[in-house]
RNA sequence: GGCGCCAUCGUCUAACGGUUAGGACGGAGCCCUCUCAAGGCUCAAAUACGAGUUCGAUUCUCGUUGGCGCUACCA
């Protein structure tokens, strides 16, 4: 995290792209446009969050459909953490940002962070103020608020100020006295900034609704619209690539690049994703569903979290939605987002979209055996159970179709890891149309067959079979009162597979205390 | 309030102005089956409303309604 420079190159960094960062990394802010020395054009997009707070999924979506795009078109994604707001920004925001984007597994190529660059904004800020583009204003910071944000008139801006002679201007602010540095919008013409935007195509507003905003507050620091704008055309983003709450700043921002006389970049703006009653997702009015290491801590693919997200808000315009992260790169685009929000389904019940949970189980399924039992294994023995890897890899295929989160291992095979079976009701034991001396001499056949058979799926499964064949019952009869003495319940995985997984002498042991439990009744 | 944006099944979405408005998730049912899953098949389910343009509007235009965003010395 050094000043300005690249401390985070991985994968996906192209050699041009390098060439072209460090070759004109010192050119200033002449041109936003992003060519390099050769004269190629280089496309770059950025992610731009302000740790205000956990990483929260719109934001995901908002670096992946960047990264996309990057990867799409060869570009580079820079990672720049707009931390201005000195008051509510925090440590802890900082790393949770880190944490999720790092769980994504999607690299950026560069990393800046505006608390470092300062120096710029106010640079950039002073430059507009000298050509006359912007204004002080001398409105202690609290006091204009009220009348501003009254509920009928729209405040656009002070007449004192925004008039004020400068030599009066310049003596105030030699006496010390605090301002704000605020943008003097166009007013004396009517005119209208225009600009198409990639996704919702052409925009236009009118100068005259909009209102004169801060360029530096009263203590120098930038604004947002301020810091962005330098950065953006510091660091010649070519593309700006965000939620559509940005989408009517965008006018300011265009007031702004031309202010510093640099190229605009593209724009194109995102539809927002919202919560189930409409409104933005919140923490504290949605809970943790919003933030994307809720989604990590519950057992989801990063690769499914990704895909589910890919899926709000923009389609490859044919039927496929499981898709790799090849195909999304390949498949990618400005045109295959849609305007409308997306509703992110979720409820106290079901805490998770059903498609990112069907999306997930999808991956889950497609998982090698041994990839999956290495994701399983750290949520076991999270869990407090010391088990071997080998048996987590013989457990793996019995839970795979079972599981859609990978917390539900815990749910669906505990007890495979557990030494003794919690308690149980021994009534569970007796088989459909039978009863507890039926059970009973079922479990003592199954005591007398499994003690002499080899413990694998297809003989136990033949030995099993004759059992109950000798015992003139249903094959059905026989293997319910065994799944039950063996695993506690009725719905389990498949009973073979699981004989076999957890071993002879497990399963007599089990068998024995059932036989127990219902000689007892 | 002002300005901007949006509107297809419950949800995510597809549809050169001409389709029985398609797919997916979820739901219901059937099949398969040692339970539970997975899988296969089937069903229910949508163009917000009103005008206009057109031989013909989901699609183009206008209006209405609804929703969202911006309107901070927050980002």
């Amino acid at each position: 995290m050094r000043r300005g420079s690249i401390i985070y190159t991985r994968v996906c960094f192209r050699l041009s792209a390098a060439k072209c960062f460090h070759s004109k990394r010192s050119e200033a802010h002449g041109q936003l446009a992003a060519y390099c020395y050769t004269g190629i054009f280089m496309l770059r997009v950025r992610f731009a969050p302000s740790p205000t707070g956990f990483l929260h999924i719109g934001s995901a979506r908002t670096f992946i459909f960047n990264w996309l795009y990057a990867r799409h078109n060869g570009g580079a994604m820079i990672l720049r953490i707009d931390d201005t707001d000195v008051e509510r920004n925090t440590a802890a925001s900082l790393e949770s940002i880190f944490e999720g984007l790092r769980w994504l597994d999607m690299a950026w190529d560069e990393e800046h962070h505006q608390s470092e660059r300062l120096a710029l904004h106010r640079e950039m800020a002073d430059a507009i103020f000298r050509k006359g583009l912007a204004y002080r204003d001398f409105t202690p910071a609290q006091a204009g608020e009220a009348e501003k944000s009254g509920a009928h008139g729209t405040w656009l801006f002070n007449p004192d100020m925004r008039e004020m002679p400068r030599e009066e201007s310049d003596r105030r602010a030699a006496a010390g006295e605090p301002f704000a540095l605020r943008f003097r919008v166009p007013r004396d013409i009517v005119r209208h900034v225009r600009f198409a935007d990639g996704v919702y195509g052409e925009q236009s507003k009118a100068t005259a609704d909009i209102e004169d905003f801060a360029l530096l507050r009263s203590d120098r620091m930038p604004t947002y619209h301020m810091a962005s704008c330098a950065d953006d055309a510091d660091l010649r983003i070519s593309h700006i690539i965000r939620g559509q709450d940005h989408l009517t700043n965008t006018f300011k921002h265009i007031l702004i690049f031309e202010a510093l006389g640099v190229e605009l970049p593209q724009f194109a703006h995102l539809p927002l994703l919202i919560a189930p009653d409409g409104t933005k997702l919140s923490k504290r009015r949605h809970g943790p569903v919003v933030s994307v290491t809720t989604y990590r801590d519950a057992g989801f693919l990063p690769h499914a979290f990704v895909n589910f997200l890919c899926l709000l808000g923009w389609s490859p315009k044919d039927d496929r939605e499981r898709m790799s992260r090849e195909e999304l790169i390949e498949a990618f685009s400005l045109e295959g987002i849609n305007r409308s929000n997306a509703v992110i389904n979720f409820s106290e019940e079901d805490p998770f979209d059903p498609k990112a949970v069907w999306l997930n189980a999808e991956s889950i399924r497609a998982m090698p055996v041994e990839e999956l039992a290495d994701r399983l294994a750290p949520v076991v023995r999270a869990a407090g159970f010391a088990v071997a890897r080998e048996q987590i890899v013989k457990i793996a295929p019995l839970v795979r179709e079972r599981i859609k989160l990978m917390r539900d291992v815990l749910a669906v095979a505990d007890f495979f890891f557990v030494k003794e079976l919690p308690p149980y009701d021994p009534a569970e034991l007796i088989p459909k149309k039978g009863d507890a001396a039926l059970a009973i001499k079922v479990l003592e056949e199954a005591q007398q067959t499994l003690a002499q058979t080899e413990f694998s799926h297809d003989a136990l499964e033949a030995a099993l079979r004759s059992a109950s064949g000798r015992l003139g019952i249903k094959a059905g009869q026989m293997f319910e009162p065994i799944r039950v003495a063996v695993c506690g319940r009725k719905t389990a995985p498949p009973l073979f597979g699981t004989l076999e997984a957890l071993g002879c002498e497990k399963c007599l042991h089990r068998i024995g205390q059932a036989i127990g439990k219902l000689q007892s009744l």
